[in-house]
DNA sequence: TCCCCATGGCTAATGTTGTTAGCTAAAAGC
DNA sequence: GCTTTTAGCTAACAACATTAGCCATGGGGA
């Protein structure tokens, strides 16, 4: 019975890219199991269960998706700015459909859930975008749910194939960043 | 043996009814066997499983959607319309939110398959929205993409509890609807 | 170096859920 | 009234998540 050399992080690490391989529904313990080359039950010494490992991967995509914005942003405002983190979220989610969809639907349990501190940090990626505007007070977390509804809905919406017809949807992207720019520089 | 008088309507109505009560998640072939009287395997005389279920669950909510959203904006043109159509979205997602869930990552079979009528209709409903502006052409379908990545992404942060922090949310949406109709009259 | 014990792996077993097979009685058509 | 269709049933099976309980590994202390 040679040890396998599982952790926590390991376990969650490979579940997420398996979520991304096959789909969040097909990722099932089994087969997370045979893929690190261990029978099931072993897993439950690493995570709580099917729930837990959820918000587990739930909590690796937001702070991924928080570096990968955060990342994307540094050196730009205004415009520029806005651009680049709404492409980097959606490059994130295209790349990433499994472990983001585990984001959708998990609660965190507190303010000190590793959940919601994450969660926070890729808000805050999108707030500082913000800052590169000239937004009154009471209208920045109206602009930041707007934000986060546009590029959210776009990018799940493109995941499930939810556009169905002709026009190019890299093209209708750029045409939403700009809508969006314009719309808060108008401000 | 008594017969229950089923129809494949009425088990996706059932189905629907219970999605919304319980969530899509805990939508159990025998719960809703349950709720209808039957025992589980009836069900499959009249639908063809669980996956079948849920795109029958899908078309029906999309239709639906598409009456309430056409409905609203009966006799509203240009903001008028645009926010009769954004609030009658929204209400039936946060109404339903189990049916409208079905919806998501289900592909129609072809372009006869009554999920993709269905699909057609509601996004024409949208559509008329975009007449009562001024818009070229080649922009309409990059508009229509934005209108509902907009709704959609809203809608579905709010019925997964997504907005965490203190603002109010039915604020947030009027400011968003503002913010569309700015911008496309914008154009 | 040797022992010990915490722990990560295993097998076996259980409960839940989806699904199929095959039977029977109720309705519907002639 | 007889036949045929069919909607319901029971029984059975397969996949999956999970728990219980066993045992070997391997690191830390004597």
């Amino acid at each position: 019975m040679p040890r396998a050399g599982l952790d926590p992080a390991a376990v969650v690490a490979a579940g997420a890219a398996l979520a991304d391989e096959v789909g969040l529904a097909n990722l099932t313990m089994g087969l997370l199991a045979e893929r690190l080359g261990v029978r099931t039950p072993s897993l439950y010494k690493h995570v709580g269960g099917q729930e837990d490992l959820n918000r587990r991967i739930a909590t690796l995509a937001l702070g991924e998706a928080a570096d990968a914005i955060g990342g994307a942003v540094q050196g730009y405002a205004g415009r520029d700015a806005l651009a680049a983190a709404a492409r980097a979220f959606r490059a994130f989610v295209l790349e990433h459909p499994g472990r983001y969809g585990a984001t959708i639907g998990v609660e965190p349990h507190g303010p000190d859930d590793p959940l919601a501190v994450a969660g926070r940090r890729s808000l805050g990626a999108f707030r500082a975008v913000l800052r590169g505007y000239d937004i009154a007070e009471p209208d920045v977390d109206h602009a930041l749910r707007m934000l986060r509804s546009l590029c959210h809905g776009f990018a799940t919406l493109q995941a499930a194939n939810g556009f169905q017809w002709s026009a190019d949807i890299d093209e209708s992207f750029e045409w939403l960043i700009s809508f969006a720019d314009r719309g808060l520089r108008a401000m």
